[in-house]
Order: C-alpha cells, then structure tokens, then sequence
DNA sequence: TATTGTTATACTCTATAACTATA
DNA sequence: TATAGTTATAGAGTATAACAATA
C-alpha cells in the first residue's frame, strides 16, 4: 500500500477504536451509540434507519429489541398507518446520546489537536472535498 | 458535532465501508481480510495476532479455526517452544491477500483522486501527524 | 401486489472464565 | 508461577428466508 492507502486505512482504525473505547465508556455498543446519534436529531422508521445504517430490516428489529430492552429508544405507532412504527429516544436515551456526543466530540478535537490552523484547514477541505465525492455510496 | 469530528467520523465510515465491501467481494469478511493482510508479511504467533489486532486469545482461536477450516491459513508448531503456534498462509490465502490488497489500494486510490496534488500533499501529511501522535494508543 | 415489520435460523466476532500443557 | 493456546458459554450484530398485517 502507499502512503495516501496507509494513512486512510490507520487513520479510520484510530477513529473507529477512538469511537468504540468512547462507546464502552458510556456502556454502549458503537451500533448502539450510532442509533442513538442518528435519533438525537428526531424520530425515524424502522426502515428509514435500516436504509440509513445499510443493513436488513431484520437487523434493525434486534438492535431495537436490545435498544427498548435497555431503555435507551421506543417503538411507537405511527397515526394513519397501521403497518409502520416510528422510532424515539427515552430520556435516559437522550441523555445517553448527548453526553457520548460530547465526548467523542472532545476526543476527535485531541486527535487534530497537533495540527496547525492552516494544517487543519486544509485537512479539513481535503476531507470534505472526498465525502462530497463519495459520500452517497462508494466512489 | 463540528467540522472535523464530522469529517472524521463521516471518512471513517467511508474507508470501513469501502474495505467491507472489497472484503465481501472476495468473499472475505472485514476481520479474515485484516488478518491475511497482516500475514502478507510474515508469520506470526497466536498472542502476537491478537495483541496486534487488541483481541483476547479466544477470538483469535476462533478466527484461526474459521480461517483455517476455509484454507487460508494454517497453524505450526514451533520448534524449541512446544506450547507456541506460528500461523501462516496457505498458498490460496496469499493469493486472496494480494488481491484483496491490489484491490483495497485501487478503491483508496480512487478516494483521493479528485484531490489537486498540492491538496493530496497537504492531506497525506495531516493523516501522518495525526497518526504519528496517536497511533500508538488512544489521544 | 407492495410495503412494514417480525420470527426463525445460522454465522461471524467478541468477551469472560475455566482449563491444559509447557516453560 | 507465568505463558501459549483451547474450550465452553454468552451476547451483539448481521444475512436470508418465510411470515403476518396493512396499504
């Protein structure tokens, strides 16, 4: 591997571990803690947050099953359709999401934290530049 | 959350995505591709492999048993250590490495490919600063 | 018929604890 | 006693296929 192939590759390990310890520390699942994040911003259906998260419905039903089982989100129905349920956080849910938030938040300053401001800058326009790329699915 | 624990976190999940997919094209899962990728260059023991990859010694025997059972890679006694295992791959699991890493290195190429040079530059030594200083463990 | 969600089943990955064998 | 690895057990996350209920 290069250099552009070797730095994604441990960069994204050392986000995503970053994002796991963080996780475990507020005794979440980093699924969980991704659902959580996902619902801060409002409630979703079942199948909006399988599309979202890619996976089969079928897996959305056991991560809500463990998620309702621990009190973090609920399912309600949804006036007017009888078929679909629509997904909220508990208060103990929004809590959860929004002290993790912070945290990771804080964490992910420390990992830029040695880079200059125009470092940053720049890192920060080169990462947008590849997410407005790529972002919707693979590039 | 701000710009760059947005960036982070949304190219992180670019990368894991991208290698999951790689992965699942050579029928691969994401952990089997890490594990022969780390094979590619050389043997390795049983502790060594799941300090390496911050894994208990039991998720390593699993992963081995499944590796094993599929033919890419292999168990060995050590000589002068009868307690001690050295794992290396099989011929089709240096086959699959490589592939999956011309592949991977291919997709990750493909990533950055709408950087200016300057801004790929600029954008490798940000990653390599970042990884410098927190690679190790945890920031 | 199509959509929404669940159930059943199976597999991968992981942790913990108890164990064997060797050093 | 310490180290290298396995076994047993449990739980999370995922896919597939079959299903029920509603639209």
């Amino acid at each position: 591997m290069n250099d552009v192939a070797i730095g994604l590759v441990q960069l994204s390990g050392l986000v995503q571990g970053l994002y796991a310890r963080v996780s475990q520390r507020h005794d979440l699942t980093p699924v969980q803690a991704k659902l959580l994040c996902v619902l801060l911003e409002g409630p979703r259906g079942m199948a909006e947050l399988a599309g979202y998260f890619g996976v089969e419905k079928a897996a959305l039903t056991g991560l809500m099953d463990r998620a309702e089982k621990r009190g973090l989100a609920q399912r309600e129905p949804v006036p007017g359709n009888r078929r679909a349920l629509t997904v909220t956080l508990t208060e103990e849910g929004r809590r959860a999401a929004t002290d993790f938030s912070t945290d990771v938040h804080a964490e992910l300053e420390a990992l830029v934290a040695s880079l200059t401001p125009e470092g940053r800058r720049h890192f920060e326009l080169a990462m947008a530049e590849i997410i407005e790329r790529c972002g919707g699915r693979g590039c």
